[in-house]
RNA sequence: GGGCCUGUAGUGUAGCUUGGUUUAACACAUCUGCCUGUCACGCAGAAGAUCGCCAGUUCAAAUCUGGUCGGGCCCGCCA
């Protein structure tokens, strides 16, 4: 007999249907049992009318059960459909007992995040836990969307690299047969090379790793970057424009297509009308004029000053989101294009979001003399980079581009406490499996 | 790399300040019995912990001290 899904119950009222799935619990109440298997679209709920031949307390908790009966409409259930169970069997049994109870609600668990990543495709199984992940991918899958849209070509470009070449971050070493490599930070230098190549547009969806020995709840070391890169621009508020739209059509997507997800999760949609942006210098006088902050000597935005500045937005504007633009030379990576009406300044920005850094990008440096010394600048060798500089020698466009980092835009979206439960596996300062 | 906090049945917590009425308490899960509408079912009962580990102080340590291992958060840096 056919497999029926739970979330397809109500299109077969009045049918024999055999149901397969996980056993999410048993009630049993003497004359009358239920009975709720789970599958990948949710739970039925089976009504065992005669106990005393169907006995469901042999059952097993999280074994996998084969359930046939007849499915009616039944006002009494909360899903307005059950079914009527005829028989019901074991196809696996746990071999142990389960680590704690995941059919209930994570405010009546209350695990632990330790216990949630020990046990991690177990305590998918609870749905509170594992709603983050479709909506991750209808974030993912949104950009992809939009980018083919915008004409950019998908790539995947090489996360086993020659050097530590960006600066800044740490990097973890590999063994290359007899070569040293590294784990690639970013694919910055190939989405710029390959826009030189000829494409002018490309986005990759791919992991990036940073060796960076914190342990916070935004910091993973292994995590998902969407990247764009797109040449022939006019300046870098095009680069922002495109973010923009994104922005207006990932929450779009995520509306209509993750509803039960938000709901279950009672995560809100932000709106988004316009994005204010703001130059860090303003940025800063706002939290030393409204928030009391000595500002002397910030180059960035601290933790702090992004969560006050975000508030400070909101009441002011509206918006969840602000653009920072215009951060000094010294803050950014040595391809940021340097601002023509200030040279201190950059043409670089990041987008916030409910107080925190989601986004970094800019336009680049692709006048070729112009990198190389900026190159010396940053007090490295060109020669170091001359795999990167090649392609610029032969002419490049005006381009820019960001990343935007997936499991924080998701924590963010969701309200999540902790960035790790916006991975499947993730990989921390001590964490390496599962 | 710097700072703060934390570790008690399968899970989550209380007890620790002020060592001794603690036979280490409670909730959920587990097991047994009862229950005809449960969906956080209800009721009655049972089992389950050498209090992370090692050492010290003491007549006496879950409780105090030192070390060690594990965990969490903040900062720096970053997405």
């Amino acid at each position: 007999m056919k497999r029926t899904l739970a979330g397809q119950l109500s299109e077969h009222i009045g049918e024999e249907v055999r149901l397969v799935g996980w056993l999410h619990h048993t009630r049993a109440l003497g004359k009358i049992a239920f009975i709720a298997v789970r599958d990948r679209t949710g739970i039925a709920q089976g009504v065992v009318l005669n106990p005393d031949k169907i006995d469901v307390s042999v059952l097993k908790k999280e074994s996998i059960v084969e359930v046939i009966g007849k499915v009616k409409a039944e006002k009494q259930v909360r899903k307005g459909v059950e079914v009527e169970v005829l028989s019901v069997k074991t196809l696996v049994e746990p071999v142990a007992e389960i680590p704690f109870e995941i059919s209930r609600s994570l405010s009546k668990l209350n695990l632990k995040l330790d216990a949630i990543l020990d046990h991690r495709a177990f305590c998918l199984r609870n749905q509170e836990l594992s709603a983050v992940f479709p909506v991750q991918a209808e974030i993912v899958r949104s950009f992809s969307e939009f980018m083919r849209e915008k004409g950019f070509l998908e790539v995947h470009t090489s996360k086993i690299v020659s050097a530590g070449t960006e600066g800044g971050t740490a990097l973890f070493p590999v063994q290359y047969f007899e070569q040293k490599a590294y784990l690639a930070q970013s694919p910055q230098f190939y989405k710029q090379m390959l826009v030189g190549a000829g494409y002018e547009r490309v986005f990759e969806v791919g992991f990036v790793y940073r060796a960076e020995d914190h342990a916070t709840s935004r910091h993973i070391n292994e995590y998902l970057s969407l990247d764009f890169e797109v040449g022939f621009i006019d300046s870098y508020r095009d680069v922002i424009e495109l973010e923009k739209e994104f922005l207006v059509r990932m929450i779009e997507n995520l509306g209509a297509n993750c509803k039960e997800e938000l709901e279950t999760l009672k995560a809100r949609l932000p709106e988004i009308k316009d994005i204010p942006e703001i130059r860090l210098k303003d940025a800063l006088e706002i939290l030393e004029r409204d928030y009391g902050r000595d500002t002397a000597g910030m180059t960035d935005l601290d933790p702090q000053g992004e969560r006050e500045l975000c508030d400070y937005v909101l009441k002011n504007t509206g918006s969840e989101f602000v653009f920072v633009t215009h951060y000094p030379a010294e803050a950014r990576p040595f391809y940021t294009m340097s601002d023509p009406d200030n040279p201190d300044l950059t043409l670089g920005f990041d987008l916030l979001f409910r107080g925190l850094e989601v986004t970094t990008g800019s336009q680049r440096i692709h006048d070729y003399k112009m990198l190389v010394d900026n190159i010396r600048k940053f007090g490295m060798d060109p020669a170091d980079f001359e795999f990167y500089l090649e392609i610029f020698k032969y002419s490049m466009p005006p381009h820019g581009g960001l990343a935007i980092g997936t499991e924080r835009f998701t924590q963010q979206i969701l309200g999540l406490s902790n960035i790790r439960e916006a991975s499947f596996f993730p990989r921390d300062r001590f964490r390496l499996t599962p």
